[in-house]
RNA sequence: GGGGGCGUAGCUCAGUUGGUUAGAGUGUCGGCCUGUCACGCCGAAGGUCGCGGGUUCGAGCCCCGUCGCUCCCGCCA
C-alpha cells in the first residue's frame, strides 16, 4: 500500500465499500461523540467523512487530532446508514472507518479557519495566504484561472498562434508608466527595466519574420494599485500579427474571448459575434466612457443638449454660463424614474456634487401634463417637447444633465448613467451577462493643457489614419489637424472593464520619428529610446498589429469577483508589500556595494 | 500626493448619552455524549480596546497626533 495514500478525499463512492484505502490530508472538521469521533478529511480532490470508534486502536490519536492537521488514516471503506447518507457530498454514501492513524504534521492555532466562510481582514488573508488558499471560494478561483489560462493556450495555439517568451530585464521606456528598475552590477550606475509589457519585443518577433505570436506575459509597472488593478504586477494575453489589418486582428481575437467565456460561463449569457464596434467619439458622447457598460438599456444613451439649453426662451443662467464658457450640456435619461421618491434625485444630486466634484446634476421629471423638478420652470414648453423627442422619452422617464467642459461633463454623464442605472435596475433587451465591444478609432494626440503641449493619448506605436505624405509634412502648427488625427488603435471592453488595448502599429520609420516629432520628442530621444525598434524597422519591417486582453481581469469576471486578490494566487497588498514573503525587504551593505547603490532615505515631513 | 471607511479576545464582531468587574459567537483547553456532518451539553483560560498625548471626578466611547489595513481620486502610453 502507498505510504501516503490509494485514493484521493474526493474518490470514494458506494463502489469502494470493502476495500481497505489509505487516505491523506487534512484535518477538515472535527465532531466528537465521546465514544465515536468524525473526522472530514480534506485534499484538493474533495471531502471525506472518517470515522473512529473506542475500540480501535487508532481512537486515542485520531482523538487527539485538530483542525489543520495533516493525517493518514486507512481502514475499510463501509457504506453509511441510509439515514446518515450526506447528500451534500459527493462522497457522502459513504466512509473510512479509521484503523490505523498517523500525523504527518500538526497545525497551531489558526489565524484564519479553513472551514466554513467567515470573512477575514486582508491583511490576515495575505499574511496567511496558505490557509486562505486552502479555504474552497479561493482555491476554485485559482483553478478556475488555471483553466482558463489553459484554454487560452488550446484555442490561441488553434488559431494558428506561436508562444514565444520575451525577457524579463530590459530597458526602460520614457511614455506610460513607472518602470521597476533593476540596477546592474556589471555597469554601475546602469539599470535594467521590467517590461510595463512585452510591446517592442512582440513587434520585433513580427519583424523577425514570425508571424501570430501570443504569450501569457507578465507586466511590470509600479503605479499604485486599485480594486481592479494589482500593483506592480500582472498578466495580458499577449498577441501580435503580421500581414493584418483592424478587422483581421478582431477576427482573430473575437472568437478566442467568446469561445474562453462562454466555456466559462456557466449558466451567464455572452453577447453573440461580431461584438459591437463603437467609435471613441461615439462611446463619449452615447457613455461618457471610452469603455462603456453595455448592459444597461439604450432607451439610457446619453444625448448633447447643448443647442437646446443655448435657445433663447431658455432662461436657466447656470447652464448658459456653463456654454457660454465652451461648455456642453449632456442629458442622462432615466426611465421610468417619476416612480422614484424625492430622495433619489436628491441623492443623486449630492454623490454628483461629493464624489464627482460636480456643480450638481440637475433633472427634469417629465409626467403627462409636463416637466416638474426644480429647473422645469426655465425651460419653456416648446423646448421640453424637444428634449422628449430628442430623448424619446416616455411619460414617466426623468432627464438629469451634466453641463461642463466637454471632458468634464461626459465624465459626469458617464458615471451618473452607470449609477442611475444601477439603482433603477434596468438592463438592456436582451441582456448579455457578459456584453462586449469594441472601441475604435482613438484619437492619436491630445492637448496637454498643464504643459500646454501635445501629448500622445494612448499608444505611441500606432500607426496614424492620415495619408502617409501629408503626415510627415505636419508640424506642431497645424494643432489642430493633429488634435483631430485618428488612431489604428483599439480597446476591447466587457461590462465597462477595459480587457485589453491595441493597435495597428505604426511601421515606418519616418512616420513614427514624425509621430514623436509632434509629441515633442526629436529624432535623438527617439533613436536612443527606441532605437532597437526603429534600427529594425529600417531592414523590412511587415505592416503588423495585435492586442493583449489582461489576464486578470477576465478571470475576475468569470469568477465573479471584484477584487484581483481574490483570482491573483499570491498578491501583494495596496502598498504593494507581499505580507507573506516580506517583500519588499532591506539588503545586506554587501549586495548594495556589489550594485554600487547608496540608500538616501526620504526626509520625514 | 489627496480624500473616505475601519482598527475591541487567536479569529469574526457587539459595546447605548462618557459611568460598577468590557461581552457574544467561533477557535483553544478540560468534562459529558455511539450517527454527526455549522453535532449537542457543561465549565475554563484568553484583553496594551492599534499606539502616543489631551479633555474629564471618570475615556473602548470625546479631541489632537500617529501607525496599520482598505476603498476611491491623482497615476496606470
Amino acid at each position: 500500500m502507498h505510504a501516503f495514500r490509494t485514493h484521493t478525499c474526493g474518490d470514494l463512492r458506494k463502489a469502494h465499500v470493502g476495500q481497505n484505502v489509505r487516505l491523506s490530508g487534512w484535518v477538515h472538521r472535527r465532531r466528537d461523540h465521546g465514544g465515536l469521533v468524525f473526522l472530514d478529511l480534506r485534499d484538493h480532490y474533495g471531502l471525506t467523512q472518517c470515522v473512529v470508534e473506542p475500540d480501535s486502536p487508532a481512537f486515542a490519536l485520531a482523538d487527539a487530532a485538530r483542525q489543520e492537521w495533516v493525517v493518514t488514516v486507512t481502514g475499510p471503506v463501509v457504506a453509511r446508514p441510509a439515514e446518515t447518507v450526506n447528500e451534500a457530498l459527493p462522497s457522502g454514501e459513504v466512509e473510512v472507518r479509521i484503523e490505523t492513524f498517523a500525523v504527518q504534521s500538526r497545525a497551531e492555532e489558526l489565524p484564519l479557519q479553513v472551514f466554513g466562510d467567515i470573512e477575514y481582514p486582508e491583511e490576515t488573508r495575505l499574511k496567511y495566504r496558505f490557509l486562505d488558499l486552502r479555504r474552497e471560494a479561493l482555491h476554485r478561483n485559482i483553478i478556475l484561472r488555471s483553466n482558463i489560462i489553459a484554454s487560452l493556450r488550446r484555442r490561441m495555439i488553434a488559431e494558428g498562434f506561436t508562444e514565444f517568451q520575451t525577457p524579463i530585464l530590459t530597458a526602460s521606456s520614457p511614455e506610460g508608466a513607472r518602470d521597476f528598475l533593476v540596477p546592474s552590477r556589471l555597469h554601475p550606475g546602469k539599470f535594467y527595466a521590467l517590461p510595463q509589457a512585452p510591446q517592442q519585443f512582440k513587434q520585433l518577433i513580427m519583424v523577425a519574420g514570425f508571424d501570430r505570436y501570443f504569450q501569457i506575459a507578465p507586466c511590470f509597472r509600479d503605479e499604485d494599485a486599485r480594486a481592479d488593478r494589482s500593483p506592480g504586477e500582472f498578466y495580458q494575453l499577449d498577441l501580435e500579427m503580421s500581414f493584418v489589418t483592424q478587422d483581421d486582428v478582431f477576427t482573430a481575437v473575437e472568437p478566442v474571448l467568446h469561445g474562453l467565456f462562454e466555456e466559462f460561463a456557466d449558466g451567464r449569457s455572452v453577447s453573440p459575434l461580431p461584438f459591437k464596434r463603437i467609435p471613441y467619439a461615439e462611446a463619449m458622447l452615447k457613455y461618457g466612457s471610452d469603455k462603456p457598460d453595455l448592459r444597461l438599456p439604450p432607451t439610457m444613451d446619453i444625448i448633447d443638449v447643448t443647442a437646446e439649453f443655448n435657445d433663447p426662451s431658455v432662461e436657466f443662467k447656470a447652464f448658459k454660463n456653463v456654454i457660454a464658457q465652451g461648455g456642453v450640456v449632456r442629458a442622462i435619461p432615466a426611465p421610468g424614474a417619476a416612480a422614484q421618491p424625492r430622495s433619489f434625485f436628491d441623492k443623486l444630486n449630492d454623490w454628483a456634487r461629493s464624489e464627482m466634484k460636480a456643480a450638481g446634476l440637475g433633472y427634469v421629471v417629465f409626467e403627462a401634463d409636463g416637466g416638474k423638478g426644480p429647473i422645469a420652470k426655465f425651460i419653456p414648453d416648446p423646448v421640453q417637447k424637444a428634449l422628449i423627442a430628442k430623448a424619446k422619452l416616455k411619460p414617466g422617464d426623468a432627464l438629469f444633465f451634466a453641463a461642463d467642459k466637454p471632458e468634464k461633463a461626459a465624465k459626469l454623464a458617464g458615471a451618473a448613467r452607470l449609477k442611475i442605472g444601477a439603482e433603477l435596475g434596468l438592463k438592456a433587451v436582451p441582456y448579455y451577462d457578459f456584453h462586449f465591444c469594441w472601441i475604435i478609432d482613438f484619437p492619436m494626440y491630445e492637448w496637454n493643457e498643464d504643459e500646454k503641449k501635445i501629448d500622445f493619448s494612448h499608444n505611441p506605436f500606432s500607426m496614424p489614419q492620415f495619408d502617409h505624405d501629408a503626415f510627415l509634412k505636419l508640424t506642431g502648427e497645424d494643432k489642430d489637424t493633429v488634435l483631430g488625427i485618428k488612431a489604428f488603435q483599439y480597446d476591447i471592453v466587457c461590462n465597462g472593464i477595459e480587457l485589453s488595448s491595441g493597435a495597428i502599429r505604426n511601421h515606418l520609420p519616418d512616420v513614427m520619428i514624425k509621430a514623436f516629432d509632434l509629441a515633442g520628442y526629436g529624432r535623438e530621444v527617439v533613436e536612443a529610446k527606441f532605437g532597437g525598434m526603429l534600427n529594425a524597422f529600417r531592414y523590412g519591417a511587415p505592416p503588423h498589429g495585435g492586442t493583449a486582453p489582461g489576464i486578470d481581469r477576465m478571470v475576475m469576471l468569470l469568477a465573479g469577483e471584484e477584487n484581483l486578490r481574490e483570482v491573483t494566487m499570491f498578491p501583494m497588498n495596496q502598498r504593494a508589500e507581499d505580507l507573506m514573503m516580506g517583500a519588499p525587504s532591506d539588503v545586506t551593505p554587501k549586495q548594495l556595494r556589489e550594485l554600487h547603490i547608496r540608500i538616501v532615505p526620504p526626509e520625514k515631513g
